[in-house]
DNA sequence: AAACAGTATTAATCTAGGTTAACATTGTTT
DNA sequence: AAACAATGTTAACCTAGATTAATACTGTTT
């Protein structure tokens, strides 16, 4: 009997997705990336990014020699951009769209980044895309404001469950289609 | 050193949220939940669930006496309530809205559950409502409409990296807040 | 060039959450 | 009530991905 979960993309664990987008961070902002900085982005102690580069060399995502700084393959390179990609919708969404306030969509994105299809990512650009065209120029407005007055009136407890977002590790999901 | 991803709920991992969910799902559905029912619906073998169980019984989230079948706390109930409503919220938003179709909006819904924050999901409420507002009505259309066009002209080929979904196992995430 | 600081790797260990195989319990048939 | 099937648990094991401690490189200072 196999496990749970659809995985997100091309066989990548969201971990490894991660120390992806780490990389291609520091690539973009200092033009390579050391395993101190990868470490301290995300928060982990160095051996593990050791033990991480190590897959993703093995599966071809990134060159590294020993002791020698990190790069991205092109084949990591599209991996990279996927994921940034879909940070970045996610977080315009949250942030210009729902209006939620930029900690927690940060915080929101960055977990969701690693979940959320091809499919569903590029439908959600096509709607940022539909509120920024001029024939639409009205609608985020009507949307905020009827956000305010939705707010001042009822709150469903149910679903509201407030989550704090501490640093910490997150486990496995087993799961399937549902 | 700690570590990384900011954690979704709570303090329950994304697995036993699951787990929740299902006991929830099968309690609304059948009246109670068993391990082999959870089992079967999780994809996972029946030991795996035993020690959900325990994991779940010892924060107090579930009732169950060994060889009898599982109930929710008021706690529990509490918990999978909140996952259950962000599971129905995302798959609302992916199929009405964005037009996902509903194999990929069930998938996407059912890993994304786990990561957003209530505050988001609380406001994809909020945009739901707000589509479905009677002021509103053309809206929804006019974005379908536009969908349909830009499908037809450009694609960024840098953000669409398809996602087979395929049944496994998802690993951990290294993160932060970033 | 020797020493030191910084950086990277290895080794050993831990934990969560799976697996299979074997065993225990429960309930239904005959 | 004995036997059997279904169900649940325990035990032993596996893997991914983290940790710390110790070790190995590298490069800069004196």
């Amino acid at each position: 009997m196999p496990s749970p979960h659809p995985k997100n993309l091309g066989d990548l664990s969201p971990s490894l997705e991660h120390y992806i987008r780490a990389i291609y961070d520091l690539q973009a902002e200092k033009g390579y990336a050391r395993v101190t900085d990868i470490s301290e982005i995300l928060g982990v102690a160095k051996p593990a990014v050791s033990s991480a580069l190590k897959n993703l060399r093995a599966i071809g995502l990134v060159d590294h020699r020993v002791y020698e700084s990190v790069r991205l393959t092109d084949e990591g390179m599209k991996r990279a951009k996927s994921v940034s990609g879909k940070y970045a919708i996610l977080l315009e969404f949250l942030i210009e769209v729902l209006g939620v306030d930029k900690e927690q969509a940060f915080a929101d994105a960055c977990l969701m980044e690693h979940y959320v299809s091809g499919t569903s990512s590029d439908r959600l650009v096509d709607l940022l895309r539909f509120f920024e065209d001029r024939k639409n120029q009205g609608v985020l407005e009507d949307f905020h404001a009827f956000r305010r007055n939705c707010e001042s009136e009822s709150n469903c407890p149910d679903c509201s469950f407030h989550c704090d977002v501490s640093l910490q590790q997150i486990g496995k999901a087993p799961d399937r289609g549902r």
